[in-house]
DNA sequence: TCGAATTTGTGCGTATGTATC
DNA sequence: GGATACATACGCACAAATTCG
């Protein structure tokens, strides 16, 4: 059974890896099955499934279910660029990498009252249970959904005004300096944090990438004069971006 | 079997999470037993193994061969500040973060001549072969390692003078932008880029992690006049930091 | 100190569902 | 529809680590 003091699914998912570092197997390629697996190797099904299984979690291949076993092609990361906020422009995450990188993109929005948990309530300044907007995006590109984002508004700013929902009225999409300028609200001021977390099944579900893998979360807090207006989680593939800032040298 | 289109362990898991998020399993707390779930949840062993395997992908809890499934403490990631160079004051990014949070820290660095790599020649805008100084930096806080650094400087800038080890010589340790300033080259420009990765066996050691866990890397270039003058790779664990900036509003 | 019970982790064989070709 | 292949699920066995009387 052990071989080398290495339970039998590693062994077989080693020498699988192996064939895929040295391109025997190259990108899009397809794995011997399960069944084949078992004979070469000897094996039981569930080593096979196993080994199978340790691939898939560190990305190297991709599962589909009654057609194959596929290695994915390696995919160089991506820029998000953070660059602070350019008055004239897109203004979204989303919009501001379009602008970068040439990449027509499209979005989903669907917006709903809530009120304020702890976090939310600390980020933006008021007290658990207080009124917010919270809208959800679902942002893709070439079709593939690549980013989430969960922005939370508190109403006590934005409520009975035409600029409540981000994503329709006059301002639709225009983004939150723009939507506060409309409110007299000069934003002066963002923070962003950029942590690093295991995707939960949802949004690694959400985003076609491995559960188990790493997201990168950018939380951004919009201010003006102090005051938070708005904040807001960005979620990205780990694999698949980096975040990139310019900074002024002072 | 199927409740609600959803594989029986990911109904399991799903519930477990919530029991965590909701306190009722609270930190170091012990999830029931393999044997346990598969009562309480009417599954088999397989099943309980599945779910537990997902909330361990996830960081949620750790499993202790022969003791039990423990919740892992959620800590509170500590904030690594990037708010851009300030003139007067600490330099390098372990010493803004100690004027952040009044953390006494050491670090020890070790200089050496190399040849840039593909990487480190792109970054710098010079020809892999060309000579730079590497200089690794391990800073510690409270004792504890915390923080890896390595930077390169091009030798064809900082060879022969004085500056040209970041911490020997009349300004040792005060950072690139005050070393630059010595050879008449003014820092006008930063960029970083924050990413996430596994962590190398080797890093993860270093920073007393757990192996696979994932690290994340703030890739800092400083520019004078468009010239690339100092390139670093700043590595801490991703479970232990947030990497916080202050942006500008134009 | 010893040993029994518990628990995780690995491994096997099999059956069934379901997507793809 | 049939064949193939992955995905989920069940039940069982055993090794290693831990716990506890």
């Amino acid at each position: 059974m052990a071989f080398g003091d290495q339970p039998a699914y590693l062994r077989v998912a080693d020498d699988l890896r192996k064939k895929i570092a040295a391109g025997e197997l190259p990108p899009h390629a397809r794995l011997p099955s399960q069944a084949r697996i078992r004979e070469e190797y000897g094996v039981s099904d569930t080593v096979a499934l196993e080994a199978r299984k340790v691939l898939m979690a560190e990305g190297l291949v991709e599962g589909r279910s009654g057609s194959g076993t596929y290695v994915r092609p390696q995919l160089v990361p991506r820029l998000l660029s953070r660059a602070g906020y350019h008055g004239s422009g897109p203004s979204s995450p989303f919009r501001q990498e379009q602008a970068d990188d040439r990449v027509i993109g499209t979005w989903d929005a669907v917006s709903e009252q809530e009120e304020a948990g702890p976090e939310t309530a600390e980020r933006l300044g008021i007290e658990p249970g207080d009124r917010v907007m919270r809208t959800r995006y679902l942002f893709r590109s070439g079709g593939e959904p690549v980013m989430l984002s969960t922005s939370w508004e508190p109403l006590a700013i934005t409520g009975r005004t035409p600029v409540m929902l981000p994503e329709e009225g006059p301002l639709a999409g225009r983004g939150v300096v723009s939507r506060m300028a409309a409110l007299d609200l000069v934003v002066d001021n963002v923070t962003e944090e950029v942590a690093a977390r295991p995707g939960l099944a949802e949004e690694v579900l959400a985003l076609g990438g491995v559960p188990g893998h790493a997201v990168l979360v950018v939380s951004r807090t919009y201010r003006a004069g102090g005051r938070p207006v708005e904040t807001a989680d960005v979620v990205v593939l780990a694999e698949r971006y980096r975040v990139a800032y310019h900074l002024p040298v002072k």
